[in-house]
DNA sequence: TTCCAGGAGAGAG
DNA sequence: CTCTCTCATGGA
């Protein structure tokens, strides 16, 4: 009882240095994941089972976690979780083709793709589709506050991402319950796939990019786009293109200038930025959600004139 | 009230 | 192959 009272902060307290060219904001703010908040300037996620709160102070990262964690085996995880043992700098050197991809780039420096959890990723990005960011992020909480484990930093919150098997026993009425819609089904299908073995997490990520992605969609719910979602940002697949509706948009106004198929745009975007594609598609995606006048004429001549 | 959101499936042409 | 309609939800 009496040891309560001197309870650490955190179970591991621990620092990343010499992090350079990498914003944690933007990283974590760009809609990749829809489990982190900003508190003060510290920002708190849940990650494979545990609270995790970083913040960072130029090139240091500080992290403290709600486990007790081995740094030796943590450490690294962490790095590849952010994506920090990648040369961002020289992939975002061979995609800087033009004046408004170069914007983003300068506007978001340092922004990076994550490497999440498989199964986390998957059930995430079935409830995205139809839907926005800040309603994905509330079902996807209270379905973890229901099925998943309570954790707790100091007095900070927040409960696991739910198991296949935890949502695999729900019952669609409760699924609903959490404002899931019609995606429902979607989600209790992938979660039945994976307890019964039709899909194999581990195998899944061994894959190249295009038998992932095919082996993605034989799946109830998950079309091209939720695939290129959780082949980019779990699988790390950086030739993953998700086309949504804004990088339609944004493909058709800036680049194409005219309507175009979802087949066109990805055969243009590959060529146009090779094969690190995916992180583009991250810039221009994010840019465009700070910066709302973005297809204003005055705001792309400005732009052009720039540079 | 209508529109929109990190879409997918079913059906028609 | 492309086009269209519907699906559940809540904030703007």
């Amino acid at each position: 009882m009496g040891a309560n009272h001197c309870e650490k902060l955190a179970k591991s307290v621990m620092k990343i240095q010499n992090v350079t060219d990498f914003s944690l904001k933007y990283t974590l703010e760009s809609g990749q994941s829809f489990r982190w908040h900003k508190i003060g300037d510290a920002y708190y996620g849940v990650v494979e089972g545990r609270i995790l709160k970083i913040s960072q102070q130029g090139t240091t990262l500080h992290v403290e976690s709600s486990t007790n964690e081995d740094e030796t085996t943590f450490l690294p995880y962490l790095r590849h979780y952010l994506d920090l043992e990648r040369d961002v700098p020289k992939l975002l050197a061979e995609v800087d083709n033009d004046a408004y991809i170069h914007r983003t780039i300068q506007t978001l420096w340092g922004m990076h793709i994550l490497n999440q959890e498989i199964w986390e990723t998957i059930a995430s990005f079935i409830l995205s589709q139809n839907n926005n960011v800040s309603r994905i992020r509330g079902i996807i909480r209270r379905l973890s506050e229901r099925y998943g484990e309570k954790l707790r930093i100091a007095t900070y919150e927040d409960y696991s991402f739910p198991s296949p098997q935890a949502l695999a026993t729900a019952t669609e009425e409760e699924l609903l319950a959490c404002g899931t819609g019609y995606r429902a089904s979607y989600l209790q299908a992938a979660a039945q796939a994976v307890i019964n073995g039709e899909l194999t997490l581990t195998s899944l990520k061994q894959l190249p990019y295009p038998e992932a992605k095919q082996e993605l969609t034989r799946r109830q719910g998950i079309g091209e786009k939720v695939a290129d979602c959780i082949c980019l940002f779990s699988l790390g697949h950086l030739a993953a293109l998700p086309i949504d509706v804004w990088i339609k948009r944004i493909f058709e106004t800036l680049y194409l200038r005219r309507r175009a198929t979802h087949r066109e745009i990805r055969e243009f975007a590959h060529n146009y930025f090779g094969e690190g594609v995916g992180y583009a598609q991250q810039y221009l995606f994010h840019y465009v959600h700070e910066c709302p006048n973005w297809a204003d004429a005055e705001h792309l001549s400005l732009i052009e004139v720039e540079t």
